[in-house]
DNA sequence: CCAAGTATGTAGTATGTACTAAACACTAAA
DNA sequence: TTTAGTGTTTAGTACATACTACATACTTGG
C-alpha cells in the first residue's frame, strides 16, 4: 500500500482536476491548516497529523476514515476504546483473524449483523 | 474497573506477602526502571508507562499483558498492526461486535479456531 | 537502637508530536 | 506587468511522553 503522504497528494490532485478548491492551500484552509504543513505531509517531510486533522481530511476528500488513519499509523479513537473494554478477548479474536481471507472476516460480520449469536 | 495505579499496587503487594522480591525497589531493578518512577505509576502520580515497560511489568508480575496495557490506556502494537492492515474491515466487525456479550464473542473465537471459516 | 531496606518527594531532561509563521519562488490571467 | 493564486523552504514553538537522579523519611528485623 502507498504511504499517506503519497495517497493524500494522489487524491488531492484527481479531485483537483475538476474543481480548483483541491489546492493545497484550500483544502488546508478548510481543514483549518497551515498550507505549508499539508504540503509537507504530502511529500513525507512530515511525521502524519493528529487524529484530528485525519478526521477532516477525510471529510474534504471524502475519504474512508479508518483508512487515512491507518495509513497515518493510527486507530481510531473509538476502536481503540472498544478494544480496552475488554481487552484479552479482542485480542484474541483479533489475532487469530490475522490470517483469515477477507471474505472469511465479511461473513462473521454480516452474521453477527444478522443477530445469529 | 480499577485504573493501572491501583490495579498494580494490589498485585503487587499481594505477591509481596509471600515475596520480599516483590518491593518496589526490586521490582523496578528487574524491570529496568527506577523505583521512584514507578512508585509514582503505582499511586498514580504519573502517567501510565510505555508499552515496552508495560511488557516488563506483566511478566513481572505475572499480569496479562493486553490487559495490564488497556489499563495503561494502550493496545498491544501487534494488533494495532493487523487492525491497520485492514483498517475498514477490521473498523466493521469491531464496532459490530461492541454490543455482544462476551460469550457471543467466544463462541467466534472458537468457531475461528476451529477452522470453521 | 541502629542499620538495612523500604517508599516517596522534588527537580530536571531528552525525545517526540503536531503543528505555526513568515518568506520565497513560480505560473497564468487581466 | 502586476496581481492573484500556486506550492515550498526555513525556522521555530507549545505541549506531551517517558523517564532519571538524588535527597528525604519511614519501618522493621537483629
Amino acid at each position: 500500500m502507498a504511504d499517506l503522504g503519497t495517497y493524500l497528494r494522489q487524491k488531492r490532485e484527481t479531485l483537483r482536476a475538476d474543481d480548483p478548491r483541491y489546492s493545497v492551500r484550500q483544502v488546508a484552509a478548510r481543514i483549518g491548516v497551515q498550507p505549508s504543513y499539508l504540503s509537507k505531509v504530502e511529500r513525507g517531510h512530515e511525521a502524519p497529523p493528529s487524529e484530528a486533522t485525519l478526521r477532516r481530511l477525510a471529510e474534504d476528500l471524502d475519504e474512508n476514515v479508518d483508512m487515512l488513519l491507518a495509513l497515518g499509523g493510527k486507530i481510531s479513537s473509538d476502536l481503540a476504546q472498544i478494544i480496552r473494554q475488554r481487552p484479552a478477548l479482542f485480542a484474541e479474536l483479533i489475532r487469530d483473524l490475522r490470517d483469515l481471507p477477507d471474505h472469511a472476516v465479511l461473513r462473521i460480520v454480516r452474521e453477527v449483523r444478522d443477530g445469529n449469536w
